[in-house]
DNA sequence: GCAATAGACGGCAGTATTGCCGCATATTGA
DNA sequence: TCAATATGCGGCAATACTGCCGTCTATTGC
């Protein structure tokens, strides 16, 4: 059995769960076409034959199929398929609940937490400290919260430091503010080249999956922001987004306004028409390409150090973030 | 040979057209995956080994593939596929471009042109009235252009009078203004029964067509609105948004807000986590049903009349529209 | 220049889908 | 109640994809 075909049986029984009565080839591919998935009533049949054999539907009669028991419990273990899109959901929450004003600097930004141990701190400041100088950041401030310090909603235990720096959706809440609808494509490792950008190497879209694509990066060890740092050369954390094409001269301005309200990491804006780094857009679509907001913490963790983070994690002042300079002394 | 894999084929294709180098099965899957389409790189061989057969592509020794002129000049052929997604480009550029105040009910507002020959007027104006009262309609105003007189950038010719109406993405585009970004899911056919909506029972995807659903449902003659404005049971157009979940309860507001202004079209809001007429979701996603715009000139073509329509058509200063009570005498 | 490596190719075989069809059973309107 | 329709079912056969694998060649590092 395909991984594919499982998820597509899944799609099958959730039509199924989400009705009180049984329901046959046609009225499912009706249901899944709303949906946006297009499957012959055929290929349903074909399907429920399976799950019939498999005992997680019945049929009732000549009236269609209907959930088992079993069924019920299967589309619930399979729940992690479900969850899928809730990091976007996650994301979208975020953007939606900040009130950030790029024309007076401040307001609430989402912000990534990430957990470190304190003994760490010094030498985790020091890394922080050259990711920052170099730019791989997103904006150019970040705030350390020891232990007894409350970050958000997060109290560090003893022992252990957070640090919250600026999601790279709290630019897609101020561009939404400025009335500039952005959409997340996906998220994924950026190869650069004489620090600019070569083209993406790994990707993962932000609705198929159930954790940042860049926590995932940084814990497989993949990434090379310091080498980014120190040569120029590397593999780093960004994300790919998207605007309307008439939107894109807008975005061009404010890219830089951000930048001087330190909130700076749009690497790239397209042009209408034009591919950007080899990723294909709809047409009337153009391209971003925004730095991950991990991109220091996932230099800390090449490092060695151990960290743990939560991309996405909340919503934060942004005049309780302090400058870089500041903080990593 | 399937439509679908006709389709997969283009996009091969499309792949190799934006390269100026051969390549091969393993490239054009990355280039492909960038895109969001997921195809393994021996079926793309698959593939291309049809289109060799075709003469569409040609091996360049080891190299890879490169396309033959004929395959360029089929590419362009084939391009009405490509002006797929053209109709959601020219909505987002409308919406876009708005203007509107929702706290001053003034500003440009996307709108829909159709042609009618002036002789037909008096007898489009009766059953256009008739919808506009039974509040079938996007919002309570329209504008009457006659020869001579100026509408936006059309001017209609001796004989015919233009007919503008308020178009449903006019909503997305004071949505967004507001802070509140939706997308676009499909437009179609709702069937209503006792004025209440029941299910949509035709759809069409935005970026799947090039023309918009309702335009096409019109044409067809598929629609029964002035049925449904007699009896409550009937078949309109009507289309299906989303919004962020976290949005729900402001949107719902904003819903009241916008009828007051003269914008009503808003049939329901979904609750987050809830399949809305059938509909599923994504998870933190809520649905919305607005009216068609154009469902005044169905009922005008249902009356046997013969309308041109121009859905997404171009932006007008809202103020031109006055209310329908004055104009359809 | 030479070996190592990456990437390209297509045959073979096994799944996954889908179309076509004949038949059975609800539903609905007269 | 009865015929017309709509919908459901699964067998059979043709496609559509894909994985596995052995072979070949352009590129790259030494």
């Amino acid at each position: 059995m395909d991984e594919r075909s499982r998820r597509k049986i899944l799609d099958v029984l959730r039509v199924l769960s989400e009705s009180d009565k049984p329901l046959g080839g046609t009225r499912i591919a009706h249901a899944l076409a709303l949906a946006g998935k297009d499957m012959s009533q055929r290929t349903i049949r074909y399907y429920l034959s399976i799950t019939d054999d498999e005992g997680l539907t019945q049929q009732v009669g000549r009236r269609g199929r209907q959930l088992t028991l079993l069924g019920r419990r299967e589309l619930e273990t399979a729940y992690v398929m479900d969850k899928v899109g809730f990091v976007a959901a996650r994301a979208e929450a975020l953007i939606f609940g900040m009130d950030f004003k790029l024309r007076q600097g401040k307001g609430t930004v989402a912000v990534n937490l990430s957990v470190l141990r304190a003994k760490d701190l010094p030498r985790a400041k020091e890394v922080m400290r050259q990711v920052f100088q170099a730019g791989y950041s997103l904006g150019d401030r970040l705030l350390i919260g020891e232990p007894g310090q409350r970050v958000g909603s997060y109290v560090p235990g003893p022992g252990e430091v957070v640090v919250a720096t600026v999601c790279s959706i709290a630019i897609n809440g101020v561009m939404l503010d400025e009335g500039v609808p952005m959409t997340n494509r996906f998220g994924g490792l950026l190869q650069v080249s004489e620090h600019k950008p070569l083209r993406f190497t790994q990707i993962i879209n932000y609705d198929a999956t159930t954790l940042d694509p860049l926590e995932i990066f940084i814990k497989g060890k993949m990434t090379t922001v310091k080498q980014a740092v120190a040569t120029g050369e590397g593999v780093i954390g960004a994300s790919f987004r998207e605007i309307p094409a008439p939107a894109a001269e807008k975005a061009r301005r404010l890219a830089v306004r951000l930048e001087r309200a330190g909130l700076g990491g749009i690497i790239l804006v397209g042009r209408p028409g034009q591919p950007l780094l080899e990723v294909p857009l709809a047409p009337g679509r153009v391209g971003m390409v925004v730095r991950g907001g991990l991109n220091p913490m996932a230099a800390v963790e090449e490092d060695g150090l151990v960290t743990i983070n939560r991309a996405f994690s909340q919503l934060l002042p942004f005049e309780q973030l302090s400058h870089w300079e500041e903080v990593l002394a």
